[in-house]
DNA sequence: GTGTACGAGTTTGCATGCAAACTCGTACAC
DNA sequence: GTGTACGAGTTTGCATGCAAACTCGTACAC
């Protein structure tokens, strides 16, 4: 599968914004901060391949830095799950199908009890934020990929941020959304895109019936659909 | 509460086994991983008190390290949140109660996902050992709050370990069950340790029922009731 | 007494040094 | 041809060096 991901160029396009705890940070953490966010950024876009040896002196010369804010880079991106320690030094982590699986039930775990705290806890105005984005979405005639990663990610970050929890929302963040990038959203089929659709808008409802367990439900489905077309997409 | 923590040495006792990515890591990572994990014990046992500086230098020369292993550990203790950016340098980061609900809420999502996962993954064997664990601990005439935490803590790991998802595992490490520590052990109620048997027997119930949705339910009931005996015990 | 400016001392952030561990190709034995 | 032993070259892990940024106490102005 790492095979596959390698020629369909499916691993970019991670969301690469810093979180809240590492914008905190970059105050003081200067040059290591920008050396660890290139090297994510490297990693995540596919320049740095999956199994390939970090070499500390290489990547020293192609960030114009010493080995010292590289070492401290790659704590931070062994903590990420980015790089994963060989006999000696690091190399760029491989992610396997089951991995992935993994992954996907951590996040429906995770954002399903978001969906289920905002059904609580957000505001009408919160409520009706979230269901203007997916109006909007729907009233547009031409969707181009990027608009779709776009507007998908407000539709779950305005979701994550009424269940008022940082915590969570960190944590969220750190599991990661990697797999609905522009590259898979091109691939998907209408149908894909109408369950989709029929998705946000059940979880929707049951926001506007502050219905908690049932827009748990419908998060955590929607995740594991999601899941499921990835699966189709890069074909396992 | 940072004083109350103070003065009843609450702090202490979070669990100091490395995860499992952790481990893999020591194979390569000799002295900066032993220095991490030094690091990691005297913050969590309040040797270094939140908020107190961390000088690179007094820190080096109290593991009888060079700055370098030191500055390392950091950029992982960061990623754990247990260390904060000053202007200059890091401190260790003291936790509010808003932080420790927080923590709670993720901590009841992912758990009562994975026992969720547990009643449908787990084999009979398994469930029939995460009874006998409950099993012998209420045969037991005298309970030292040693044996509760441990007790606890086998209960929960196997739980846990029945849900096939080693990515959820080390995400429920993460986030800590810093909480139940032998002090706190030594200070609940028997009404208390009452509530916390029947969490534990309305969990094992479900589980034996195979009864997802039940197992997921009463787990979250029991992590979030375990946060509300916290709360009473520190006092807010 | 209150405020501010200076400077010695501290501490960081990054660079560099260096011995030990490992890698890998060559050559030699059989 | 197959296997192994050696050693040059590479790379790491930790220590140390050093300039720049910051801290904090003292002294002086008002």
């Amino acid at each position: 599968m790492d095979q596959v991901m390698k020629n369909t160029g499916v691993l970019p396009d991670v969301d690469l914004r810093l979180s809240a705890l590492q914008k905190n940070e970059r105050r003081n953490q200067g040059a290591a901060l920008e050396v660890y966010e290139r090297l994510r950024r490297a990693i995540v876009e596919g320049e740095l391949r999956p199994n390939e040896p970090l070499i500390e002196a290489d990547l020293a010369k192609m960030l114009n830095v010493s080995r010292t804010p590289i070492r401290e880079s790659l704590q931070r991106l062994a903590a990420d799950q980015l790089v994963t320690p060989r006999k000696r030094g690091w190399a760029v982590r491989e992610y396997s199908v089951e991995e992935i699986r993994e992954r996907s039930e951590v996040r429906a775990a995770l954002e399903g009890y978001a969906a289920r705290l905002a059904a609580t806890r957000a505001t009408d105005d919160e409520i009706a934020a979230i269901a203007s984005i997916q109006d909007e979405r729907d009233g547009m005639t031409e969707l181009t990929p990027a608009y779709r990663v776009e507007s998908n990610r407000r539709f779950h970050d305005a979701i994550i941020a009424a269940a008022r929890n940082t915590r969570l929302a960190d944590d969220i963040f750190r599991v990661g959304q990697f797999y609905f990038n522009r590259h898979i959203a091109g691939l998907t089929t209408a149908e894909e895109q109408k369950l989709n659709q029929h998705d946000h808008r059940e979880i929707i409802a049951a926001l506007v019936a502050r219905d908690a367990r049932g827009a748990e439900d419908a998060m955590r489905t929607h995740i594991l659909n999601a899941f499921t077309v990835f699966q189709r997409i890069v074909g396992f």
